[in-house]
DNA sequence: AAGAAAATTAGTACCTGGTCTTAATATAAG
DNA sequence: CTTATATTAAGACCAGGTACTAATTTTCTT
Protein backbone atom coordinates (compact mmCIF):
# COMPACT_ATOMS: atom_id res chain seq x y z
CA UNK A 1 0.00 0.00 0.00
CA UNK A 2 3.12 2.13 0.50
CA UNK A 3 3.54 4.61 3.40
CA UNK A 4 0.95 7.36 3.78
CA UNK A 5 1.11 9.84 6.06
CA UNK A 6 -1.17 10.56 8.93
CA UNK A 7 -4.77 12.64 7.65
CA UNK A 8 -4.58 10.41 4.69
CA UNK A 9 -3.99 6.81 6.33
CA UNK A 10 -6.78 7.99 8.97
CA UNK A 11 -8.87 8.86 5.94
CA UNK A 12 -8.84 5.64 4.58
CA UNK A 13 -8.74 3.80 8.15
CA UNK A 14 -12.16 5.24 7.98
CA UNK A 15 -13.09 3.57 5.08
CA UNK A 16 -11.65 0.63 5.21
CA UNK A 17 -13.59 0.08 8.48
CA UNK A 18 -16.57 0.94 6.86
CA UNK A 19 -16.10 -0.95 4.58
CA UNK A 20 -15.30 -4.53 6.62
CA UNK A 21 -15.85 -3.72 10.29
CA UNK A 22 -14.03 -6.66 11.29
CA UNK A 23 -10.36 -5.79 10.76
CA UNK A 24 -8.58 -6.04 13.65
CA UNK A 25 -5.92 -3.41 15.07
CA UNK A 26 -3.01 -6.02 13.47
CA UNK A 27 -4.73 -6.63 10.21
CA UNK A 28 -4.64 -2.77 10.19
CA UNK A 29 -1.26 -2.21 11.16
CA UNK A 30 -0.24 -4.47 8.35
CA UNK A 31 -2.13 -2.93 5.96
CA UNK A 32 -0.81 0.51 6.67
CA UNK A 33 2.66 -0.64 7.08
CA UNK A 34 2.50 1.02 10.48
CA UNK A 35 2.89 0.05 14.23
CA UNK A 36 -0.24 -1.26 16.25
CA UNK A 37 0.41 1.14 18.40
CA UNK A 38 -0.48 3.93 15.50
CA UNK A 39 -3.32 2.30 14.52
CA UNK A 40 -4.56 2.66 17.62
CA UNK A 41 -4.25 6.04 18.37
CA UNK A 42 -5.45 6.57 14.92
CA UNK A 43 -8.62 4.68 16.16
CA UNK A 44 -8.82 6.85 19.43
CA UNK A 45 -8.43 10.00 17.66
CA UNK A 46 -11.38 8.99 15.35
CA UNK A 47 -13.39 8.03 17.39
CA UNK A 48 -13.34 4.41 16.38
CA UNK A 49 -14.17 1.66 18.56
CA UNK A 50 -12.73 -1.73 19.17
CA UNK A 51 -13.42 -4.48 16.98
CA UNK A 52 -15.63 -6.69 19.39
CA UNK A 53 -17.67 -3.12 19.90
CA UNK A 54 -18.24 -2.43 16.53
CA UNK A 55 -19.31 -6.26 15.50
CA UNK A 56 -21.61 -5.72 18.48
CA UNK A 57 -22.69 -2.69 16.74
CA UNK A 58 -23.18 -4.31 13.42
CA UNK A 59 -24.86 -6.81 15.03
CA UNK A 60 -27.14 -5.70 17.50
CA UNK A 61 -28.23 -3.07 14.50
CA UNK A 62 -28.85 -5.31 12.03
CA UNK A 63 -30.67 -7.82 14.22
CA UNK A 64 -33.16 -5.26 14.99
CA UNK A 65 -32.63 -4.16 10.98
CA UNK A 66 -33.01 -7.54 9.38
CA UNK A 67 -36.44 -8.19 11.70
CA UNK A 68 -37.87 -5.10 11.19
CA UNK A 69 -36.75 -4.36 7.54
CA UNK A 70 -36.51 -7.43 5.32
CA UNK A 71 -37.43 -11.14 7.25
CA UNK A 72 -39.94 -9.93 9.88
CA UNK A 73 -43.17 -10.28 8.85
CA UNK A 74 -44.05 -7.03 8.73
CA UNK A 75 -42.40 -4.16 6.69
CA UNK A 76 -42.85 -1.10 8.83
CA UNK A 77 -44.20 -1.10 12.13
CA UNK A 78 -47.58 -2.42 12.62
CA UNK A 79 -48.88 0.12 15.02
CA UNK A 80 -53.11 -0.25 14.71
CA UNK A 81 -55.10 -3.23 13.72
CA UNK A 82 -58.61 -4.69 13.20
CA UNK A 83 -58.35 -8.12 11.61
CA UNK A 84 -59.85 -8.35 8.72
CA UNK A 85 -61.01 -4.72 8.47
CA UNK A 86 -57.90 -2.15 8.39
CA UNK A 87 -54.35 -1.78 9.65
CA UNK A 88 -52.21 1.17 10.39
CA UNK A 89 -47.95 0.76 9.67
CA UNK A 90 -45.76 3.17 10.25
CA UNK A 91 -41.95 3.16 8.44
CA UNK A 92 -39.23 5.35 9.07
CA UNK A 93 -36.83 6.30 5.83
CA UNK A 94 -33.86 5.47 6.49
CA UNK A 95 -30.50 5.61 4.22
CA UNK A 96 -30.52 2.12 3.18
CA UNK A 97 -34.57 1.96 2.11
CA UNK A 98 -33.03 5.13 -0.60
CA UNK A 99 -31.47 5.70 -3.77
CA UNK A 100 -27.48 6.52 -2.39
CA UNK A 101 -27.15 9.69 -4.87
CA UNK A 102 -30.80 11.47 -5.02
CA UNK A 103 -31.77 10.07 -1.33
CA UNK A 104 -34.78 9.29 -2.30
CA UNK A 105 -36.68 6.17 -1.47
CA UNK A 106 -37.01 2.98 -3.45
CA UNK A 107 -40.40 2.41 -4.98
CA UNK A 108 -40.46 -1.41 -4.40
CA UNK A 109 -39.41 -0.90 -0.20
CA UNK A 110 -42.59 1.60 -0.73
CA UNK A 111 -44.48 -1.46 -2.00
CA UNK A 112 -43.04 -3.36 0.39
CA UNK A 113 -44.71 -1.39 3.40
CA UNK A 114 -48.16 -1.68 1.94
CA UNK A 115 -48.03 -5.09 0.54
CA UNK A 116 -47.11 -6.35 3.59
CA UNK A 117 -49.65 -4.34 5.74
CA UNK A 118 -52.39 -5.89 3.55
CA UNK A 119 -51.40 -9.42 3.75
CA UNK A 120 -51.11 -8.66 7.52
CA UNK A 121 -54.37 -7.64 8.28
CA UNK A 122 -55.92 -10.43 6.77
CA UNK A 123 -56.97 -13.21 9.58
CA UNK A 124 -55.21 -16.51 8.35
CA UNK A 125 -52.39 -18.57 8.20
CA UNK A 126 -51.20 -17.46 5.34
CA UNK A 127 -51.46 -14.81 3.05
CA UNK A 128 -50.70 -14.45 -0.30
CA UNK A 129 -50.87 -11.34 -3.05
CA UNK A 130 -52.65 -12.33 -6.27
CA UNK A 131 -52.20 -9.05 -7.56
CA UNK A 132 -51.78 -5.35 -6.89
CA UNK A 133 -52.25 -1.90 -8.75
CA UNK A 134 -50.32 0.95 -7.74
CA UNK A 135 -49.46 4.60 -8.22
CA UNK A 136 -46.64 6.90 -7.11
CA UNK A 137 -47.40 10.12 -6.44
CA UNK A 138 -44.25 11.79 -5.62
CA UNK A 139 -40.97 10.91 -4.59
CA UNK A 140 -40.29 10.12 -0.38
CA UNK A 141 -36.64 11.25 0.89
CA UNK A 142 -34.80 10.05 3.51
CA UNK A 143 -35.69 11.20 7.03
CA UNK A 144 -39.65 10.97 6.26
CA UNK A 145 -42.15 8.62 7.89
CA UNK A 146 -44.22 6.98 5.87
CA UNK A 147 -47.81 5.83 7.26
CA UNK A 148 -49.67 3.12 5.69
CA UNK A 149 -53.06 2.87 6.16
CA UNK A 150 -55.14 0.12 4.66
CA UNK A 151 -58.51 -0.88 4.93
CA UNK A 152 -60.15 -4.37 3.57
CA UNK A 153 -63.25 -3.10 1.07
CA UNK A 154 -64.31 -6.43 0.09
CA UNK A 155 -63.89 -9.90 0.73
CA UNK A 156 -65.12 -12.81 -0.92
CA UNK A 157 -64.75 -16.66 -0.09
CA UNK A 158 -61.14 -16.30 0.26
CA UNK A 159 -60.26 -13.31 -1.78
CA UNK A 160 -59.59 -9.80 -0.01
CA UNK A 161 -59.93 -6.66 -2.10
CA UNK A 162 -57.56 -4.41 0.15
CA UNK A 163 -56.64 -0.45 -0.46
CA UNK A 164 -53.96 0.65 0.37
CA UNK A 165 -52.63 4.75 1.08
CA UNK A 166 -49.55 5.75 2.36
CA UNK A 167 -49.08 9.19 3.73
CA UNK A 168 -45.28 11.36 4.26
CA UNK A 169 -46.64 13.88 6.25
CA UNK A 170 -50.03 14.86 4.71
CA UNK A 171 -49.41 14.53 1.21
CA UNK A 172 -50.68 11.17 -0.47
CA UNK A 173 -46.97 9.47 -1.93
CA UNK A 174 -48.84 6.18 -2.71
CA UNK A 175 -52.04 4.42 -3.17
CA UNK A 176 -52.90 0.97 -4.02
CA UNK A 177 -55.29 -1.30 -4.65
CA UNK A 178 -54.65 -5.23 -3.52
CA UNK A 179 -56.46 -8.61 -3.98
CA UNK A 180 -54.57 -11.11 -1.36
CA UNK A 181 -55.88 -14.72 -1.44
CA UNK A 182 -56.06 -16.16 1.63
CA UNK A 183 -54.38 -20.04 1.89
CA UNK A 184 -55.86 -21.47 5.12
CA UNK A 185 -54.06 -24.98 5.55
CA UNK A 186 -55.54 -25.67 9.35
CA UNK A 187 -58.19 -28.05 9.17
CA UNK A 188 -59.05 -26.67 12.97
CA UNK A 189 -60.14 -23.38 11.19
CA UNK A 190 -63.64 -21.99 10.25
CA UNK A 191 -63.44 -22.17 5.93
CA UNK A 192 -64.15 -18.50 5.35
CA UNK B 1 -36.53 -18.71 37.53
CA UNK B 2 -36.57 -21.85 40.13
CA UNK B 3 -34.02 -24.80 39.21
CA UNK B 4 -34.11 -27.26 36.59
CA UNK B 5 -32.77 -30.14 35.51
CA UNK B 6 -29.94 -30.41 32.97
CA UNK B 7 -32.27 -31.56 29.63
CA UNK B 8 -34.75 -28.99 30.52
CA UNK B 9 -32.49 -26.34 31.34
CA UNK B 10 -30.57 -26.83 28.05
CA UNK B 11 -33.63 -26.76 26.44
CA UNK B 12 -34.19 -23.07 27.90
CA UNK B 13 -30.58 -21.99 27.27
CA UNK B 14 -30.74 -22.74 23.42
CA UNK B 15 -33.88 -20.94 23.52
CA UNK B 16 -32.90 -18.28 25.40
CA UNK B 17 -29.60 -17.64 23.16
CA UNK B 18 -31.34 -17.86 20.17
CA UNK B 19 -34.11 -14.75 21.40
CA UNK B 20 -30.78 -12.85 22.47
CA UNK B 21 -27.70 -13.76 21.14
CA UNK B 22 -25.79 -11.33 23.25
CA UNK B 23 -25.73 -12.58 26.82
CA UNK B 24 -22.57 -13.77 28.32
CA UNK B 25 -21.95 -16.97 30.40
CA UNK B 26 -22.36 -15.38 33.65
CA UNK B 27 -25.74 -13.60 32.88
CA UNK B 28 -26.78 -17.10 32.03
CA UNK B 29 -25.41 -18.30 35.29
CA UNK B 30 -27.65 -15.96 37.31
CA UNK B 31 -30.70 -16.63 34.80
CA UNK B 32 -30.49 -20.66 35.77
CA UNK B 33 -29.33 -20.03 39.48
CA UNK B 34 -26.08 -22.33 38.55
CA UNK B 35 -22.65 -21.78 38.27
CA UNK B 36 -20.65 -20.20 35.62
CA UNK B 37 -18.77 -24.03 34.79
CA UNK B 38 -22.36 -25.82 34.03
CA UNK B 39 -23.40 -23.18 31.69
CA UNK B 40 -20.11 -23.53 29.85
CA UNK B 41 -20.42 -27.46 30.06
CA UNK B 42 -24.04 -27.17 28.45
CA UNK B 43 -22.72 -24.56 25.82
CA UNK B 44 -20.02 -27.70 24.74
CA UNK B 45 -22.43 -30.30 24.86
CA UNK B 46 -24.94 -28.18 22.64
CA UNK B 47 -22.51 -26.84 20.37
CA UNK B 48 -22.78 -22.95 21.36
CA UNK B 49 -20.13 -20.87 20.92
CA UNK B 50 -18.79 -18.11 23.28
CA UNK B 51 -20.77 -15.00 23.19
CA UNK B 52 -18.39 -13.01 20.56
CA UNK B 53 -18.17 -15.52 18.22
CA UNK B 54 -21.94 -15.83 18.03
CA UNK B 55 -22.09 -12.03 17.94
CA UNK B 56 -19.82 -12.20 15.05
CA UNK B 57 -21.88 -14.78 13.35
CA UNK B 58 -24.80 -12.44 13.98
CA UNK B 59 -22.90 -9.49 12.40
CA UNK B 60 -21.64 -10.99 9.20
CA UNK B 61 -24.88 -13.07 8.25
CA UNK B 62 -26.47 -10.03 8.73
CA UNK B 63 -23.81 -7.73 6.86
CA UNK B 64 -24.21 -9.52 3.87
CA UNK B 65 -27.96 -10.37 4.04
CA UNK B 66 -28.80 -6.34 4.30
CA UNK B 67 -26.18 -5.67 1.67
CA UNK B 68 -27.22 -8.23 -1.13
CA UNK B 69 -31.11 -8.20 -0.68
CA UNK B 70 -31.92 -4.26 0.11
CA UNK B 71 -29.21 -1.94 -0.32
CA UNK B 72 -27.41 -3.06 -3.62
CA UNK B 73 -29.03 -0.78 -6.71
CA UNK B 74 -30.47 -4.19 -8.17
CA UNK B 75 -32.45 -6.57 -6.82
CA UNK B 76 -31.37 -9.75 -8.72
CA UNK B 77 -28.43 -10.04 -11.09
CA UNK B 78 -28.79 -8.27 -14.29
CA UNK B 79 -27.35 -10.63 -16.58
CA UNK B 80 -28.16 -8.76 -20.09
CA UNK B 81 -29.56 -4.92 -20.70
CA UNK B 82 -30.32 -2.87 -23.85
CA UNK B 83 -30.69 0.17 -22.76
CA UNK B 84 -34.27 1.66 -23.26
CA UNK B 85 -35.33 -1.15 -24.75
CA UNK B 86 -34.64 -4.69 -22.28
CA UNK B 87 -33.34 -6.20 -20.02
CA UNK B 88 -32.82 -9.84 -18.10
CA UNK B 89 -32.38 -10.20 -14.36
CA UNK B 90 -31.55 -13.66 -12.21
CA UNK B 91 -32.47 -14.12 -8.86
CA UNK B 92 -31.95 -17.38 -6.79
CA UNK B 93 -34.73 -17.24 -3.96
CA UNK B 94 -32.54 -18.05 -0.89
CA UNK B 95 -34.48 -18.73 2.43
CA UNK B 96 -34.26 -14.38 3.65
CA UNK B 97 -36.75 -13.71 0.95
CA UNK B 98 -39.54 -16.47 1.62
CA UNK B 99 -42.26 -16.50 4.40
CA UNK B 100 -40.32 -18.93 7.25
CA UNK B 101 -43.43 -21.11 7.76
CA UNK B 102 -44.08 -22.54 4.19
CA UNK B 103 -41.09 -21.47 1.91
CA UNK B 104 -42.95 -19.49 -0.06
CA UNK B 105 -41.46 -16.51 -1.15
CA UNK B 106 -42.88 -12.84 -0.64
CA UNK B 107 -44.75 -11.09 -3.19
CA UNK B 108 -42.62 -7.78 -2.19
CA UNK B 109 -39.04 -9.58 -3.00
CA UNK B 110 -40.74 -10.54 -6.81
CA UNK B 111 -41.93 -6.95 -7.52
CA UNK B 112 -38.71 -5.74 -6.38
CA UNK B 113 -36.93 -7.58 -8.76
CA UNK B 114 -39.27 -6.34 -11.33
CA UNK B 115 -39.31 -3.47 -10.21
CA UNK B 116 -35.60 -2.85 -10.19
CA UNK B 117 -35.21 -4.24 -13.48
CA UNK B 118 -37.33 -2.06 -14.88
CA UNK B 119 -35.78 1.28 -13.83
CA UNK B 120 -32.66 -0.03 -14.50
CA UNK B 121 -33.27 -0.70 -17.75
CA UNK B 122 -34.22 3.39 -18.38
CA UNK B 123 -30.85 5.33 -19.56
CA UNK B 124 -30.97 8.10 -17.17
CA UNK B 125 -29.76 9.05 -13.76
CA UNK B 126 -32.36 8.93 -11.84
CA UNK B 127 -35.67 7.06 -12.81
CA UNK B 128 -38.69 6.55 -10.41
CA UNK B 129 -41.63 4.27 -10.57
CA UNK B 130 -45.32 6.31 -11.35
CA UNK B 131 -47.02 3.03 -11.37
CA UNK B 132 -47.37 -0.60 -11.15
CA UNK B 133 -50.28 -2.91 -12.13
CA UNK B 134 -48.88 -6.49 -11.11
CA UNK B 135 -50.13 -10.02 -11.32
CA UNK B 136 -49.10 -12.91 -9.25
CA UNK B 137 -49.81 -16.26 -10.83
CA UNK B 138 -48.77 -19.01 -8.72
CA UNK B 139 -46.68 -19.18 -5.17
CA UNK B 140 -42.87 -19.02 -5.70
CA UNK B 141 -40.70 -21.30 -3.69
CA UNK B 142 -37.55 -21.48 -2.10
CA UNK B 143 -34.59 -22.67 -4.01
CA UNK B 144 -36.33 -21.71 -7.77
CA UNK B 145 -34.52 -19.28 -9.83
CA UNK B 146 -36.84 -16.07 -11.16
CA UNK B 147 -35.84 -14.80 -14.37
CA UNK B 148 -37.26 -11.73 -14.90
CA UNK B 149 -37.64 -10.58 -18.47
CA UNK B 150 -38.24 -6.66 -19.05
CA UNK B 151 -39.03 -4.60 -22.30
CA UNK B 152 -39.93 -1.13 -23.12
CA UNK B 153 -43.29 -1.20 -24.76
CA UNK B 154 -43.67 2.45 -25.50
CA UNK B 155 -41.75 5.38 -24.84
CA UNK B 156 -43.21 9.21 -24.98
CA UNK B 157 -40.71 11.95 -23.11
CA UNK B 158 -39.81 11.05 -20.19
CA UNK B 159 -42.61 8.93 -19.65
CA UNK B 160 -41.67 4.83 -19.92
CA UNK B 161 -43.87 1.95 -20.00
CA UNK B 162 -42.16 -1.13 -19.18
CA UNK B 163 -43.28 -5.15 -19.13
CA UNK B 164 -42.19 -7.51 -16.85
CA UNK B 165 -42.46 -10.83 -17.02
CA UNK B 166 -41.27 -13.45 -14.14
CA UNK B 167 -40.57 -16.73 -14.73
CA UNK B 168 -39.55 -19.39 -12.39
CA UNK B 169 -38.54 -22.84 -14.88
CA UNK B 170 -41.22 -22.56 -17.23
CA UNK B 171 -43.71 -20.76 -15.85
CA UNK B 172 -44.85 -17.49 -15.49
CA UNK B 173 -45.21 -16.38 -11.95
CA UNK B 174 -45.73 -13.07 -12.39
CA UNK B 175 -46.26 -10.08 -14.46
CA UNK B 176 -46.23 -6.38 -14.20
CA UNK B 177 -46.88 -3.00 -16.33
CA UNK B 178 -44.47 -0.30 -14.94
CA UNK B 179 -44.52 3.10 -15.64
CA UNK B 180 -41.60 4.94 -15.25
CA UNK B 181 -40.23 8.41 -14.56
CA UNK B 182 -37.15 9.60 -16.24
CA UNK B 183 -36.01 12.46 -14.28
CA UNK B 184 -33.08 14.73 -15.69
CA UNK B 185 -31.39 16.81 -12.67
CA UNK B 186 -33.64 19.49 -13.80
CA UNK B 187 -33.60 22.22 -11.70
CA UNK B 188 -36.86 23.19 -12.53
CA UNK B 189 -38.89 20.18 -11.74
CA UNK B 190 -41.83 20.96 -9.54
CA UNK B 191 -40.94 21.03 -5.45
CA UNK B 192 -42.30 18.63 -3.12
C1' DA C 1 -28.38 -47.74 53.01
C1' DA C 2 -24.05 -48.35 50.19
C1' DG C 3 -21.82 -47.67 46.00
C1' DA C 4 -21.56 -46.11 41.38
C1' DA C 5 -22.71 -42.87 37.97
C1' DA C 6 -24.02 -38.39 36.64
C1' DA C 7 -24.10 -33.60 37.42
C1' DT C 8 -22.29 -29.61 39.36
C1' DT C 9 -18.87 -26.61 41.15
C1' DA C 10 -14.06 -24.93 41.87
C1' DG C 11 -9.63 -23.52 40.53
C1' DT C 12 -5.72 -22.67 37.60
C1' DA C 13 -3.14 -21.65 33.42
C1' DC C 14 -3.62 -19.57 29.12
C1' DC C 15 -5.71 -16.92 24.96
C1' DT C 16 -7.32 -12.76 22.06
C1' DG C 17 -7.87 -8.26 21.39
C1' DG C 18 -7.95 -4.99 23.29
C1' DT C 19 -7.38 -0.25 27.14
C1' DC C 20 -4.57 2.96 29.57
C1' DT C 21 -0.24 4.94 30.74
C1' DT C 22 4.57 6.22 30.45
C1' DA C 23 8.47 6.72 27.80
C1' DA C 24 11.67 6.49 24.12
C1' DT C 25 12.73 7.41 19.25
C1' DA C 26 12.07 9.20 14.47
C1' DT C 27 10.72 12.67 11.27
C1' DA C 28 9.43 17.16 9.79
C1' DA C 29 9.12 22.15 10.41
C1' DG C 30 10.70 26.61 12.02
C1' DC D 1 19.90 22.99 15.63
C1' DT D 2 15.89 22.75 18.17
C1' DT D 3 11.28 22.09 18.88
C1' DA D 4 6.86 20.06 17.71
C1' DT D 5 4.61 16.23 15.77
C1' DA D 6 4.32 11.48 14.76
C1' DT D 7 5.50 6.90 15.60
C1' DT D 8 6.88 2.98 18.15
C1' DA D 9 7.72 0.37 22.39
C1' DA D 10 6.78 -1.70 26.83
C1' DG D 11 4.10 -3.01 30.74
C1' DA D 12 0.14 -3.53 33.68
C1' DC D 13 -4.53 -4.72 33.42
C1' DC D 14 -9.33 -6.24 31.62
C1' DA D 15 -13.44 -9.12 29.69
C1' DG D 16 -14.87 -13.22 28.36
C1' DG D 17 -13.72 -16.74 27.37
C1' DT D 18 -10.99 -22.16 26.41
C1' DA D 19 -8.95 -26.29 28.22
C1' DC D 20 -7.98 -29.12 31.77
C1' DT D 21 -7.92 -31.28 36.46
C1' DA D 22 -10.11 -32.23 40.52
C1' DA D 23 -13.33 -32.05 44.21
C1' DT D 24 -18.02 -32.13 45.78
C1' DT D 25 -22.91 -32.92 45.46
C1' DT D 26 -26.98 -35.21 43.74
C1' DT D 27 -29.31 -38.98 41.80
C1' DC D 28 -29.93 -43.64 40.51
C1' DT D 29 -29.36 -48.43 41.11
C1' DT D 30 -28.83 -52.53 43.48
Amino acid sequence: MGRLRKAERQNKLRDKLKENPFLVDKELAEMFEVSIQTIRLDRMELGIPEVRKRTKMVAKQAYSKVKSVQSGEIIGELVDIELDQNGLSILEVTEELCLEKTKIMRGHHIFAQANSLAVAIIDTDVALTGSADVRYNRPVYIGERLKAKARVDKAKENKFYVNVETKASEDIVFRGEFIIFSVDDDPDRKEV
